[in-house]
RNA sequence: GGGUCGUUAGCUCAGCCGGUAGAGCAGUUGACUUUUAAUCAAUUGGUCGGGCGUUCGAAUCGCCCACGACCCA
C-alpha cells in the first residue's frame, strides 16, 4: 500500500498516468533505465524512398534488407499473436510487424503487448511489403527505449485545442503532421534567405540585442537591468544602427537575421519577439534592394509552395508578374478616386481629407506624417499581389536619405503583400548633420508626447561622422514570410513557442 | 481597451425549454499470425475552467474572474 503510493506522489494525476508509472516501475525492476544504447541505422524517409517502388514479390525475391529503426510509436494493431505498430521518427513513419514466435520466450505478451502508444521503440529485422503493399520491418528484434507516460491525444483528431498546441508545442508536433510541416519549411526559409545573401556577398554578423538606447525603428522597448554596471538596458527594437555601424567600419555587405522585441500589443501579426532579417549594402540603392527582394520573394514562392501563384487563406497572390513600384502619392489617388492630387500638395487641404476620411491626425503632424496615414487607412490593407510603394515622406523616415530631386521625400520603399507590410528598405542617411537633425526632430517628437518616437544617439553620428559609404538597406519580416508561405492565419503557428498569458 | 464566441473524461466532441452527465478514441480484460483510424465483446474513467448568485434543484439561467479564438481600436 505504501509502496504504491511512493510510486505515486502527484495527487492529480489520472488513471491513465498511473497505469503507466506502474508499468515503468515494473520495468525498471527488469533494468529498464531509460537506455541509450539503442543504434538506429535507418530513417524511415530513407526507406521509403528506396524501397516504395519495389512490389511485394519483388521485394520476396531479393537478398533480405537488414534495418534498424527508432521512433515514436504512435499506432499499434494487435491481432493475436502477431501485431503491426507505426513507429513515427524526425520525417516520417514505418510500420513494423511483430510476431509473438520470433521473440523471446514471454515477450510478446509480457513486454511488447504491454507498451503504450507513444513509448518510444527501437526495432531490428527485415524489409517486406505487406499484402496491401506497405513497406513494413518484419522484427526480430524490438526494445522499448524510452517509456512515456503521459497519453497522446486522439490518434486520428490529433490536437485541436489551440491553446495546448502552443503552450506544449511538443505535443503538436508530435501528432499534427501540418504543424510539423509549417516549422520545417519555416526553417527553410530562413536556410534559403541566408544562402542568398550570402551568394549576393554578404556577410552575416550578430550585433548587440541589449542596448544602452534602443533605436533603429519607431516603437517602444522592453528595459531590463545591468545589475554590475548598474545601469538600465534595453532590448533591441531592430539591428539598424549596429549594422551600419559594421559598414561605416568597411563590412560593405552586412546582414543579421534574429529577433528584436517590442513592447507592444499581441495579435495574430504581432509577438513581442519577432524575426527579422536586415541587410546593408554599400555602394548599391534601394532601387536594387527592390530587385533583390523581388528576386528572393519569386525564388522562394517556387520554394515552398511551388508556384507563382501563393494561396493565402482563400486569396490567391501573384508573384508571376513584375512586383507593381506605385509611389505613395499616386497608391492614394489611384485607391481613391475622389481625392486629387492637388489636396495633397499641402497641409490643411491633407488635413482636410483625412477628417472627411475619419482617419484621426495628431495636431503637430506636417504633411509628411497626414499623407502616410491616408496612405495607411485606405490604401494598404487593399495591396494584395505584391506592390512595393516608394517616395516616403521624409517626415516618417528618419533614417532615410533624402531624394536629390524632392527633399520632401526619401529615397524609400515598403513591399506589400496581402495587405501587409513585409519589408521596409531605402538609401541610408550618411550626412551625419542631417542625422542629428532627424534624432533632435524626434526627441522633440517624443517630449511632445510621441512614445514611439527616437532617441538621440550620439555614438551613432560619430559613427556617421567618421563617414558611412552610400548603402542602402532593407529589413525583411521573417515571420510574416512565413505565414504567407506557410499559409497561417495567425503569427502563433509560425512561432514554435509563441508568447501567451501564464496559464492559471 | 471594446465586442462576439469558446472552456464538459487523457484526446476529439454531444448534452434542447433547468431535473446532479454521454459517444468515439486512448486505457483495462478477453478473442484474433498481413493490419491500415484494424475488428469484435465487456469494462474503468468526470470538482462540467474558477467564484458568487437565482432556484426545491444549475453543465444548462444571471453576474464577476481566468485563459484561448476571432473581429474592432
Amino acid at each position: 500500500m505504501s509502496e504504491t503510493q511512493n510510486t505515486q506522489p502527484e495527487v492529480d494525476e489520472n488513471k491513465i498516468i498511473a497505469e503507466r508509472r506502474a508499468k515503468l516501475t515494473a520495468l525498471r525492476e527488469i533494468g529498464h533505465s531509460y537506455p541509450n544504447t539503442f543504434r538506429r541505422t535507418d530513417s524511415s524517409a530513407a526507406l521509403h524512398a528506396s524501397y516504395n517502388e519495389l512490389s511485394k514479390e519483388e521485394m520476396e525475391n531479393m537478398e533480405p534488407v537488414r534495418v534498424k529503426v527508432a521512433g515514436r510509436m504512435m499506432l499499434r494493431r494487435i491481432m493475436g499473436k502477431a501485431s503491426f505498430a507505426t513507429l513515427q521518427d524526425h520525417e516520417g513513419r514505418i510500420q513494423v510487424y511483430v510476431t509473438r514466435d520470433e521473440l523471446p520466450e514471454g515477450f510478446y505478451n509480457e513486454q511488447f503487448k504491454k507498451w503504450d502508444l507513444g513509448d518510444i521503440v527501437g526495432a531490428e529485422g527485415w524489409l517486406f511489403k505487406t499484402n496491401t503493399g506497405e513497406l513494413s520491418v518484419h522484427v526480430e528484434h524490438i526494445e522499448l527505449i524510452t517509456k512515456s507516460i503521459r497519453p497522446l491525444p486522439d490518434k486520428f483528431h490529433g490536437l485541436q485545442d489551440q491553446e495546448v498546441k502552443y503552450r506544449q508545442r511538443y505535443i503538436d508536433l508530435i501528432v499534427n503532421e501540418e504543424s510539423r510541416k509549417t516549422f520545417l519549411l519555416r526553417s527553410k526559409i530562413v536556410q534559403h534567405v541566408r544562402n542568398f545573401l550570402s551568394h549576393k556577398g554578404f556577410m552575416e554578423v550578430e550585433t548587440p540585442m541589449m542596448h544602452v538606447i534602443p533605436g533603429g525603428a519607431s516603437a517602444k522597448p522592453f528595459s531590463t537591468h545591468h545589475n554590475a554596471l548598474d545601469m538600465p538596458l534595453f532590448l533591441r527594437i531592430a539591428p539598424e544602427l549596429y549594422l551600419k555601424r559594421l559598414v561605416v567600419g568597411g563590412f560593405e555587405r552586412v546582414f543579421e537575421i534574429n529577433r528584436s522585441f517590442r513592447n507592444e500589443g499581441l495579435s495574430t501579426r504581432h509577438n513581442p519577439e519577432f524575426t527579422m532579417v536586415e541587410f546593408y549594402a554599400a555602394y548599391t540603392d534601394y532601387h536594387e534592394l527592390m530587385d533583390y527582394t523581388e528576386e528572393l520573394l519569386k525564388e522562394l514562392a517556387m520554394m515552398t509552395v511551388g508556384s507563382t501563384q501563393v494561396p493565402y487563406q482563400g486569396q490567391t497572390f501573384d508573384f508571376g508578374k513584375p512586383f507593381a513600384r506605385l509611389s505613395m502619392k499616386d497608391a492614394i489617388l489611384q485607391y481613391n478616386a475622389d481625392i486629387t492630387r492637388e489636396q495633397l500638395e499641402d497641409l490643411q487641404s491633407a488635413r482636410d481629407v483625412a477628417r472627411k476620411l475619419h482617419i484621426k491626425v495628431d495636431e503637430a503632424s506636417g504633411l509628411g506624417k497626414v499623407l502616410t496615414e491616408i496612405f495607411e487607412e485606405t490604401v494598404e490593407h487593399r495591396l494584395m499581389d505584391p506592390t512595393f510603394i516608394i517616395e516616403y515622406p521624409a517626415e516618417v523616415s528618419p533614417l532615410a536619405r533624402r531624394n536629390d530631386q524632392d527633399p520632401f521625400i526619401t529615397d524609400r520603399f515598403e513591399l506589400f503583400i496581402g495587405g501587409r507590410e513585409l519589408a521596409n528598405g531605402f538609401n541610408e542617411l550618411n550626412d551625419a548633420e542631417d542625422q542629428a537633425e532627424r534624432f533632435r526632430a524626434q526627441v522633440a517628437a517624443k517630449e511632445a508626447g510621441d512614445d514611439e518616437a527616437m532617441h538621440y544617439d550620439e555614438d551613432y553620428i560619430t559613427a556617421l561622422e567618421h563617414g558611412m559609404p552610400p548603402t542602402a538597406g532593407e529589413g525583411i519580416g521573417i515571420d510574416r514570410l512565413v505565414m504567407l508561405f506557410t499559409d497561417s492565419a495567425s503569427i502563433r503557428d509560425v512561432l514554435l513557442f509563441p508568447h501567451m498569458r501564464p496559464a492559471t
